[in-house]
RNA sequence: GCGGAAGUGGCGGAAUGGCAGACGCGCCGGUCUGAGGAGCCGGUACUUCGGUGUGUGGGUUCAAGUCCCAUCUUCCGCACCA
């Protein structure tokens, strides 16, 4: 009797549809698990075998917490707006929205081909208006607490999307989704007040459960410093004023530096005998996109003001003032203070310029390099500084500039806000208009969904204009404040607003009066366990936890954190160990494994690759490996025999692999998981038999891993009902160990003899018996044992002379 | 440069400081076949059989893949953040 995956797989999971029986319940008596894995965006392309290795962890987690009597909530759907659909739907003259429905229809197939037992009731889609209606009422809410602003501001152009960026869209100065040139350009944008929230999103890291990278990487991109803000007297009379996080150092500041952008150079033009050249700079510097900037990274430039000099509060020095890229308008106050001696930037500049550098911490070679270190060195040269540790100067210096009213501590981040419009049309329409005499004014709640107007082209415009802007009747409405004549606003959302709130839908997905009601919210949330890939920890994650804190501040989640618990699966590469892509050619379709092994197999095997969290690359002869293990567990039929309970020859396997199957999978340890229920099977395959008892145990426990052939084998053996609704197995934990053990004997931590001894022997016991043993005991006569060390159930370690 | 992860058989990978290489792939041999690129059974780090082996060099320990110090290499993320 073969085992016909194609048919058997298509059959399950019809039943599995036609009952419902991964639906989560509204009985919020029960226990909850909320399980979440990111919602994936459809692509033309079709599901990628990497979808599957998230999607299967935590399928196995949510199946087995059924089993254990959860209420569990694991939900799928799609993030549908962006990019590379606009794209299609330019190329092919298709809306959009039908190209989106295509690519669902056949994502959705493949996903319920591999079994995934998502509650295909709450299913959502970040491209319906019933759904993005609460998008937009999010941003109104935002809007009216002032979090959502319009601003003037240089951003990240895309020159191939043809749409502004993110910071965190930018990766190596290329646009992370297309790979072209970022330039830079001044638009007017929407911008989300994300900075705001820049101190709770590090320090709530500690009341969740994420791994380590994950916070690490969120706290490194928000970037808190600590340090001072110094105000410089200069000889215009201004007051010019920098950030250090080094003020210890001012006695060594020797010239100052301010960002090409600075609004002073304007304020001094008067002022400025070199103006030409400041511009030339300026120009210059204007032109450079953000790759050419990084690119020239090593090579400073700048330009001395002539004209206008600082002076150093601590000491009444004039020193000269420069203006170069190297310091950035966006970060502190786009002015900072050159200490030469102790920064490597200001050196090399320093350096370059032929300009002073004077030692104030004592420790290192100034004339070779900065010298950077604050744990050792020694101020000098400081006046009231000297002798003082970096640390202690760091707080007098600060305690002497407030003194003084010339400064004060201050903390910034490198985190900004969120750039949070694009000139496309595929996307969240923002729901705000523009009129003469009110400014920027809400739609009314009631007005909500806003919805995207078709359009005859969805190409984006040369003049970086929304594709929406050509729509004058769409455009030009009434303010609904004043009701004068007023334009709405054509740039749309970028795609991450959809999934910024997402895992709040699923908790009532259907809900047409609130994004969801109050009591799913509470019931469910926050999600138990997320887990999703590494790329999105700055991006998603980030976003998202700022969403939900703002939601919760504003009484709709009652929760200050979103996510419980938070894993990270690595990727699977291509058998070449590359990443897989088209253009390697190294790419594996899922629809292909399916075919040929099965969605079981599948599964398995994507489970098998190795340690979840690390790259694996994918191996084509691996995965016979699991096909096999699975059509011998089928095999197993025809050495089926009676008994309720397992035979003592197998009674300690099968309680030993229970209690490590359980566990395992509760830490990620899916390979090792898989592993002990393989060598389980080649125990039950050594005793030519299996019993019922035995294998039914079995197939609960891989039930989870290899759905559907556990279910039909646990139909076609009459073992009653359906094997999703039985009960997880247990283990008795005092039958998981042998009753009589290996130990190892050692002479001076050598093995030199093997021993059995009942697994509950003493310590003398051991060491009698270990002593006894004939190789040992001829090694240590006529010696003197100076140490006995053992261990039980483990080994036996003799030091002698 | 900064931050993170990782270096273990031919390969993917296992090992609360306590028997390195579980499990699987591959390979070798056997068996069954008319046949097998199927199934089943056995073997599989190196070795001069004393031992030696977890990138390299030190250290701590009765005992180190695991802890500490140094060093090399690879991958990933950030990158002029003052």
């Amino acid at each position: 009797m073969n085992y016909n995956y194609n048919v058997i797989e298509k059959k399950w999971q019809d039943i599995w549809d036609a009952k419902n029986v991964f639906a989560a319940t509204n009985d919020y008596t029960k226990p909850k698990f909320y399980a979440l894995v990111e919602f994936p965006y459809p692509s033309g392309q079709g599901l990628h075998v990497g979808h599957p290795r998230s999607y299967t962890a935590l399928d196995i987690v949510s199946r087995k917490r059924r089993l254990e009597g959860y209420n569990v909530l694991y939900p799928m759907g799609w993030d549908a707006f962006g990019l590379p659909t606009e794209n299609f739907a330019i190329k092919n003259h298709i809306h959009p929205s039908i190209v989106t429905e295509q690519n669902v229809a056949r994502f959705k197939a493949q996903l319920k081909s591999l079994g995934m037992s998502f509650d295909w009731n709450r299913e959502i889609n970040t491209t319906d208006p019933n759904y993005y209606k609460w998008t937009q009422w999010i941003f109104l809410q935002l809007f009216k607490k002032g979090l959502a602003y319009k601003k003037e501001m240089n951003v990240n152009w895309c020159t191939s999307c043809k749409c502004v960026l993110a910071n965190e869209e930018v990766v190596g100065g290329v646009c992370e989704r297309c790979g072209s040139e970022v330039v830079h350009k001044v638009k007017s944008q929407w911008m989300l007040k994300i900075t705001e929230y820049a101190q709770r999103l590090i320090d709530d890291l500690d009341k969740v459960d994420y791994i380590d990278r994950v916070k690490t990487s969120q706290i490194n991109w928000i970037g808190r410093s600590t340090g001072a803000e110094v105000d410089f007297t200069t000889t215009s009379g201004d007051t010019l004023t920098v950030y250090t996080t080094r003020p210890d150092t001012l006695f060594g500041a020797t010239y100052m530096v301010i960002s090409p952008e600075h609004p002073y150079i304007e304020k001094w033009a008067d002022k400025i005998t070199n103006m030409a050249a400041i511009k030339d700079y300026q120009t210059e510097a204007s032109k450079k996109s953000d790759f050419e900037r990084t690119e020239l990274v090593k090579d400073k430039t700048g330009v001395q003001i002539e004209g206008v000099r600082g002076i150093n509060p601590v000491n009444g020095k004039e020193i000269p003032i420069f203006i170069s890229d190297y310091v950035l308008m966006t970060y502190g106050t786009g002015a900072i203070m050159a200490v030469p001696a102790h920064d490597t930037r200001d050196w090399e500049f320093a350096k370059k310029f032929g300009l002073p550098i004077i030692e104030v911490v004592k420790g290192g070679n100034v004339e070779e390099e900065a010298f950077t270190d604050c744990d050792t060195g020694i101020m000098v040269n400081s006046d009231f500084l000297n002798d003082l540790s970096v640390e202690d100067a760091k707080e007098k210096i600060k305690e002497w500039l407030e003194k003084e009213g010339k400064g004060h501590s201050k903390v910034n981040y490198k985190l900004r806000d969120w750039v949070f419009s694009r000139q496309r049309y595929w996307g969240e329409p923002i729901p705000i208009v523009y009129c003469e005499k009110c400014g920027y004014v809400a739609l009314p709640e009631s007005e909500l969904p806003l919805t995207l107007p078709d359009v005859e082209s969805y190409e984006p415009t040369e003049s970086g204009e929304s594709p929406l802007a050509n729509m004058t009747d769409w455009v030009n409405t009434t303010c609904p404040r004043c009701g004068g004549p007023a334009k709405r606003e054509t740039d749309t959302m970028p795609q991450w607003a959809g999934s910024s709130w997402y895992f709040l839908r699923y908790c009532d997905a259907d809900n047409l009066d609130a994004l969801a009601a109050k009591e799913a919210l509470d019931y469910w949330m926050p999600v138990d366990w997320y887990n999703g890939g590494m790329e999105h920890t700055t991006l998603h994650l980030l976003y998202s936890r700022f969403w939900h804190k703002f939601l919760y501040d504003i009484g709709v989640v009652s929760t200050p954190e979103p996510y419980s618990k938070r894993t990270s699966h690595g990727m699977i590469l291509g058998e070449n160990g590359e990443k897989m892509s088209k253009s390697r050619g190294n790419v594996v379709n899922p629809d292909d494994i399916v075919n040929e092994y099965g969605a079981d197999t599948m599964r398995l095997y994507e489970m098998f690759i190795g340690d979840f969290e690390k790259a694996a690359p994918w191996s084509s002869s691996s995965i016979k490996g699991c096909k096999r293990f699975l059509d011998r567990v089928w095999a197993l039929q025809d050495k089926l025999i009676g008994g309720d309970a397992f035979r003592p020859e197998l009674e300690i396997a099968m309680n030993k692999t229970i209690k490590k199957v359980t566990e395992d999978i509760e830490s990620l340890k899916f390979n090792t998981a898989i592993a002990a229920m393989m060598a389980l099977l080649n125990d039950i395959a050594d005793t030519g038999s299996v019993n019922k008892a035995e294998y039914k145990a079995l197939l609960i426990m891989l039930n989870p891993f290899a759905p559907h052939m556990t279910e039909e084998i646990w139909e076609l053996q009459n073992f009653g009902g359906m094997l999703n609704e039985t009960k997880w197995v247990t283990y008795d934990p005092d039958k998981c160990v042998e009753a009589t053990v290996e130990i190892a004997v050692q002479l001076a931590g050598k093995i030199k003899a093997r021993i059995q001894v009942p697994a509950d022997a003493g310590k003398d016991e051991i060491l009698a018996q270990a002593k006894a043993d004939p190789a040992i005991a001829a090694l240590i006569a006529g010696k003197t044992i100076i140490k006995e060390i053992v261990v039980p159930g483990k080994l036996v370690n003799l030091v002698v002379k």
